[in-house]
DNA sequence: GATGCTAATGATAATCTTTTGCATTCGTGT
DNA sequence: ACACGAATGCAAAAGATTATCATTAGCATC
């Protein structure tokens, strides 16, 4: 009874499920790596250890809770699903991460992938620059 | 005197980087992981170790001569800067790569990330999907 | 509420990709 | 041909993620 999206995800209510998911919701980060996720683990004094915060999060992903985003920088970062789909801009200055739906990039993509012949099943757009605040620093 | 391209980026031009480039100038398969390239060499008997061909293709990229892409799957993949800019568009099932131009795609970016009040300086576009293909054989 | 079965967990080792340290070799200008 | 710094190969290290496995914890049942 802790959580309805854990059984609507087909997942036992676990300890470790309950608080990452906790986590994911309320932490302002909102995109998060797994060693984020373990880090604020650790500070509220749990004991949930680094591999099953990994294997929570796949199952996550594949129950549809939450998506896995490809940042430049090595490790997959991972952001509740809630609202609709967006798409994300990054400042490579100070690593702010910023959000954006644009529906007719969607549109666009969806007639690309149907003209080369393909059945889009997913699409990931990062778009990288300087930030506002990160501009100025630097002049 | 082996290849211009190698002095315009400033790099010494040594057997190694000159057969690398050579590899990513003529192998069809046009998007090469490290390990793409470094099995190459084994095979034509070339005596470069993995790690130089980590060194070079960085080098590469710093240089100009290389695009970095990061596909689904963990490694990076090289591909040689030859030809205008374009987005790709992945087969999940046979892992094709496939490439698009779409200049509104391009012009909707510039814009967001002008509204968003950020200087672009890179953007990285994916679609994932089935190819015709594939479509066939999953039926 | 106790019981039992299975799935989930934590700790650790393993894997995979990429980077680094360092002694040796090579490329280039003289 | 020489000299010197840059580049290389090898091996070890690092960083992220996954696999193994003995132990523990959900949850349906009694
Ligand atoms: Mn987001
Ligand atoms: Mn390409
Ligand atoms: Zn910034
Ligand atoms: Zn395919």
């Amino acid at each position: 009874m802790e959580n309805p999206n854990l059984k609507k995800a087909g997942l036992k209510a676990t300890l470790p499920r309950i608080k990452i998911l906790q986590i994911l919701e309320e932490n302002p980060l909102r995109h998060m790596s797994a060693e984020d996720v373990y880090k604020v683990l650790l500070g509220t004094g749990e004991d949930v250890g680094l591999a099953t915060v990994y294997r929570v999060l796949t199952q996550f992903e594949t129950g549809g809770l939450v998506s896995r985003h490809h940042f430049e920088g090595g490790q997959s970062v991972f952001e509740i699903n809630q609202g609709e789909h967006h798409d994300h801009i990054l400042c490579v200055g100070c690593g702010k991460v910023d959000e954006f739906v644009d529906e007719i990039i969607e549109q666009r993509q969806r007639a690309i992938a149907k003209k080369a012949g393909y059945v889009m099943t997913d699409h990931s757009l990062y778009i990288y620059g300087m930030c506002g605040e990160c501009q100025k620093k630097k002049m």
